[in-house]
DNA sequence: CGCTTGATTGAAACAGGTTTCATTTCTATA
DNA sequence: TATAGAAATGAAACCTGTTTCAATCAAGCG
């Protein structure tokens, strides 16, 4: 802002011999102009390519049209793509993105929130990190409820002891999705690899894995679910102590698109073959998915509709105060080359 | 913003007793204030957790604290890293970075260039695109050449015609590098793959790699340089050309690591082993050299020093109007699993 | 033609800080 | 103790828009 030769709508007031007001009603389009004075308005923002001052418009009006979007971690090409989509809707309803990055920090948490909140930003969208916690930390909620009074927050994960805004994918259908194609392609011995307990959509997995599990009469071994965490080694670690478990189902399910990468190298490592000797089918369809040997079936979060769905939220939220409290996005399955039909069937 | 119920530093000033002046005062640091007022006026920030404004700071001392950060495409893990660097760097100065993925799309860099400047940030930081052509788009100079009289701008790449401010990589160094450790190993026949003419970067590279083929003494062949965009596949069809033209190299050199990821699609799938039949190196050192199989020997581009560096000038820019003009960041060679000794040597 | 009504318009207040400048209050020196 | 010079402070202007409110102006109606 230091060396802008600021040209004002007062410079664009005089030139034209109307009020500043009369150039700020075109501008706002907000109320009706007389054509005459309109056109040499209008003629003159062409000529000086004028652009009103955005801080000062945000100080009288008391909108910063600016959403605060905190991520886990913008290298996860999840929230990547997500970010993505969100700029893109929030473009097109002519508002800005101010990102933060949580990486893993929860200091770093905290001060994103009290940052975002010091710039005013006219909603807060979480997407990962804390509010995906099992458990909530008190602190945590605490400090959200008190900003969430000021500024609309919206979670793709939940906090329980508040009242935020959630808007998430349907795990139920996801996985749901997920054994419908495993069971057509006759699977029974099916495994579940990755994420960790103290994660909300880890365990809502869990859950519905063996809910389904149930439902097609499906025989549930302890072995054939193993914990660890997101990443690829974690995934790595996942199949190799399934494999070692003498257990060795015929699908399986990771976390993620890393969990499934780690799988297939330990997988390849132990010459099993996928989709040959085992299907393998991930979720969050990243770039990924497309760019591993074999490509990998995933479960895809359907981003530009998330992502404009979460926009649309919370700039609803922000401009009239009110919208429907929980939504569901319905994920898609996407089928490439790591599912094939049981090699026991 | 709307709901804010606005505690103001006159509302501060009040309780405490003192003018907004002396409110500011404590608050900017800027002037000497004394004890008793400084410490009671803190008092009362303390137990309101009172935030002043940001956009009525701005508009007075014309500062936004703001940086725009252009990118090609956030879901690039490069673009990602970079982009974590450059946030954890302004944030340990106070300042906040406005994030814009252009897409490869021309109009929406055209339309963010001038979202930024409407937003008043300090400067702009431009990574990759447009300034990464080796012809440049008249129209597009222009509109940096207006810009950049009012704002500082960087770029990661170079344009024609126009004197802003540059931050790169030292390619020369990168390829020195790469050379460095293939020639250790015994190759000779060296490829190079990926990339297109018109990148500045590629350009750059095929310059050195023609040069340090000179300087070492080993034998070029136009087969060798096999050139097409910079996707996996891209990658892919390099490779597949390479082995197609009869004379197989014993040393790959890849754009980057989606680059790589398809070469290594392409030599599993013609049963070629890396790194017993073929090296491959790449660019980038993205977390894909991590979790492929063979993991990648990459050549790291020393993000965080990178990243604060970008910030450092632009920030200096913003608020002493002077810097460096140009600098090069030195990139380093990270030796994972990919490269072996030549299978002809 | 005079009056009502609605559409335009401008003056001024306001948003919430920073900064200049003049004034007051100290502190130190003569 | 008087006083120059430094330090602390407040009043008011300023940054650049939006919005309210009152004034102006023109058209429509009896």
């Amino acid at each position: 802002m230091a060396g802008i030769d600021n040209i004002t709508i007062y410079d664009i007031a005089q030139e034209a011999g109307v009020s500043p007001a009369t150039v700020s009603r075109v501008l706002t389009k907000k109320a009706r102009v007389s054509d005459g004075k309109r056109i040499a308005v209008e003629t003159l923002i062409q000529k000086y390519k004028f652009q009103p001052n955005v801080q000062a418009r945000s100080l009288s009006d008391m909108h910063t049209r600016a959403l605060g979007l905190m991520v886990a971690d913008i290298c996860n090409p999840y929230y990547a793509t997500l970010v993505v989509e969100c700029e893109k809707a929030a473009n097109k309803r002519g508002y800005t993105i101010l990102l933060c990055n949580i990486l893993n920090n929860k200091e770093l948490e905290n001060a994103n929130l009290e940052k975002l909140y010091a710039q005013r930003v006219d909603a807060i969208i979480q997407m990962g990190c804390r509010t995906d916690d099992l458990v909530s930390d008190p602190d945590y909620v605490s400090r959200v409820n008190r900003i969430s009074r000021k500024i609309p927050f919206i979670t793709t994960g939940k906090l329980d002891g508040i009242d935020c805004y959630c808007l998430n994918i349907n795990e139920a259908e996801a996985m749901r999705l997920v054994f419908e194609h495993l069971v057509a392609y006759g699977h029974r011995e099916i495994a579940l690899i990755g994420g960790a307990k103290r994660d909300r959509a880890s365990y809502q997995r869990w859950q519905q894995y063996i809910y389904l599990m149930g439902i097609n009469h499906l025989p549930f071994h302890e072995e054939y679910v193993q914990e660890s965490g997101f990443t690829v080694d974690d995934g790595y670690d996942c199949l190799q102590r399934l494999l070692h478990s003498g257990r060795l189902p015929t699908a399986v399910i990771a976390r993620n698109d890393y969990c499934a990468g780690g799988a297939l190298r330990a997988a390849h490592e132990h010459g099993i073959s996928i989709p040959g000797d085992l299907s393998l089918i991930s979720f969050d369809n990243t770039f990924l998915s497309e760019i591993v040997t074999p490509r990998l079936t995933s479960i895809d979060y359907n981003y530009a509709a998330f992502g404009s769905a979460l926009v649309d939220l919370a700039i609803s939220l922000a401009e009239t105060g009110d919208a429907p409290k929980n939504s569901l996005i319905n994920p898609l399955l996407i089928a490439r080359d790591s599912c094939a039909p049981s090699i026991r069937a």
